[in-house]
DNA sequence: CCTCCAAGCTTCACACTGTTAAGCAAATCT
DNA sequence: AGATTTGCTTAACAGTGTGAAGCTTGGAGG
């Protein structure tokens, strides 16, 4: 081993960093997050802290980065989940919003206001997890159909400037949608995401505590309809 | 007259207020107003401030509602400016979708990450504009059909639990729609929402410059669908 | 073993935030 | 004219992120 003690305790600092954070997260909101007062929890000073992350934009890149992670694990696991008789779509649907419930301030984190002063590094390595996402979803809410099937799907004509954009993905993003497939893949997306935004802001109290039942049978529904435009 | 000369330079102190805190969120963000920042600019110490609005709490709030207001009147106009050819609906979400876009960082305020440290006042008279829109959106979507016909669209059925509550708003919310309609209508405003939300927040920019298309695709097919489900 | 260097951590400082308290001048009301 | 409210001042407090200077360890080379 190289620097054995050094490195453990380094990684245990980070690690202890991490978690404190995550917790005045959860307590406080995103924008609650304060070096200080997690260096003041862990029994140091602020600048202790910097020792190991380098300004807050770096300690912030890292919870996001770690809060797609998750997410995308949440979701991957709740597929690999005995069998529930749900369509998977909606088993995916459902662990996105789960997680989103669960932990309100990360998933606002990630997917609400950008933080005041925050800077995204320019290497996109924090939204790895978010294209994990997007493929388990893309590929639970198309399973079954060919891209061809998918490229003659009932959506209103694209535009040339539009087609080719959406053509010109590598193969590998987007799993290689045709795209009338993006296309259906974005509405579909749009649903998804504005339910569990309306609910995790707060926009849906009034619907009361039965609101994952309104929230299920919007998804079967969309995703029978998403179905329904894809020709045999 | 009462109080002329006083009363007129409160009136146009907060209105100038109001400018210039807006002017601070529209190029900072919502988390981006600084009460000290808002009263150098107006050439005042932050004190004089306080006797036009007693806390940063009660700036928000004005802003807020503010929101709310301008957001409902612009789909209304959006509404009422001749005819486009497109569905009522389709105008209303698009007016709904240019507003987000043209004030990005006042949609943020008011559907984005609840500021830190805000508590909204308890007489919610900052979400009347909110209920005036969704108001709005429901006339729009279910123009033209009864809430007999609404009462037996095609939606999952609803627990007794779940039917109960959603019975037992006053008429005058949400247009009086029996549960049927609500749940109908909760799944279009999720997908509305969802679409402007990605695409505000930054998380369609791969999508390019035909966002406009697809969303309008999206919507048309949308109204389309939700009338599919309404029987005759 | 001793030296040397960097990692880890300290204290001090700066400019910024929202909010409160005490005090003074001007406009308004009685 | 006197009393009072309104508008505004300066001073202060507890927070924030970030920087500079300096001390104390841990680990590696001679």
């Amino acid at each position: 081993m190289t620097t054995p003690l050094r490195q453990r305790r380094r990684a245990t600092a980070v690690r202890e960093i991490l978690d404190e954070a995550r917790a005045q997260i959860a307590e406080h909101g995103p924008a609650g997050l304060a070096l200080r007062s997690v260096a003041r929890s862990l029994g140091m000073t602020v600048q202790a802290l910097y020792h190991y992350f380098p300004s807050r934009d770096d300690l912030i890149t890292a919870l996001i980065t770690e809060a797609y992670r998750d997410l995308a694990d949440a979701i991957e696991t709740a597929l690999s989940t005995g069998d529930t008789g749900l369509p998977r779509f909606v088993v995916a649907a459902e662990g996105f919003r789960a997680w989103a419930i669960a932990h309100a301030a990360r998933f606002q984190l990630i997917y609400g206001t950008p933080l005041l002063h925050y800077r995204a590094p320019e290497d996109g390595d924090t939204t790895a997890g978010a294209r994990r996402l997007a493929s388990v979803f893309i590929r639970e809410l198309f399973d079954g159909f060919t891209p061809d099937q998918l490229a003659r799907a009932d959506v209103p004509p694209l535009s040339p400037e539009l087609r080719t954009h959406l053509a010109g993905f590598p193969p590998h993003a987007l799993n290689g949608l045709p795209p009338e497939g993006i296309a259906l893949f974005v509405t579909a997306w749009g649903q998804v995401h504005g339910l569990v935004v309306l609910e995790t802001f707060g926009h849906t109290d009034f619907l009361g505590p039965q609101r994952d039942e309104l929230f299920r049978g919007s998804i079967r529904h969309l995703l029978a309809d998403t179905h329904r435009r894809i020709p045999a």
